[in-house]
DNA sequence: CTCCATGCAAACACTTTGCATCAAG
DNA sequence: CTTGATGCAAAGTGTTTGCATGGAG
């Protein structure tokens, strides 16, 4: 987990922000994962750490952080929202399994996508900001109970 | 608004449901709305109607017509559920304005989202069972306003 | 008469706000 | 010292549950 000190340190000085203890845990956290967190899952992983974060601090870094662009928030099909690293370079989509929740990461070749973009901006004068794409169903592990 | 009671009676016998006063508003609501409803649009429109509906009927009455599959259940970028007409035969997708929440269907060319599904199958064993893709940007009346 | 549908109050899950206090730079 | 960060309690929003009653077929 240690690995990422740099990293943050990094963010923190292009960002210019403080160095605080929740935004620090908070980048780690979300580095070191892989896959998109929710509010209720950094606080567990807080307390299974033993540091201890107040909820509300959470919510409110969190925030700071999207508005700063350094993460962005997802919605994954239920009632929470879920958080991520931004990568600006690289723009994903995710498999979410029913069954079992888990998050998986997926490239989707996305010149289709633009093209409809496109299309939308011609046929019915939207511009479009950006586009949200997830995939659900089962995984591997699911289908097998599934068919047992 | 009444040109719909052929249609509702005709859900009903098929779906061999009884005929009540929430069931039947309903599917008149969203048969008649161009765009998805959520629960609190859903029962704005009753009271704007005047129609004594309670909001936990409402929210059984949604199940219940998912469950039958006459109605379908999405989410766009914000808190709550959002309710349309399931249409079987012609699956769409969903231009949001950021700005003033406006919702618009947008016909997209499907053959590329379903190479990728067949690819997370192959690459990851996941099998797709649904996707949701939504557009978000600002429609034409808001980027006048926008660029202001 | 038998289920299913309904209304109401209360609970629940997730998130936000107000306010007083604290700590980074 | 100044501004932004924090903790706590309470409120807000969307949804669900338990239970007693009502109404369609």
């Amino acid at each position: 987990m240690k690995q990422y000190t740099e990293t943050i340190q990094s963010i923190l000085r292009e960002h210019k922000l403080r160095k605080t203890k929740t935004r620090f845990l908070l980048l780690e956290l979300l580095l070191q994962s892989g896959e998109p967190s929710s509010a209720s899952d950094i606080l567990c992983d807080f307390l299974r750490m033993r540091k201890s974060v107040n909820k509300t601090t959470v919510y409110r870094e969190l925030d700071h952080l999207i508005r700063e662009g350094i993460i962005t928030s997802l919605h994954l099909g239920d009632r929470k929202q879920y958080y991520e690293i931004a990568n600006r370079s690289h723009h994903h989509h995710h498999l979410i399994c029913l069954q079992c929740k888990q998050i998986e990461d997926i490239d989707v070749n996305e010149t289709k996508l633009l093209s409809e973009e496109e299309k939308a901006r011609c046929e019915k004068g939207f511009v479009i900001l950006r586009h949200s794409l997830e995939f659900f169903g089962l995984c591997k592990k699911c289908q097998i109970i599934e068919s047992v």
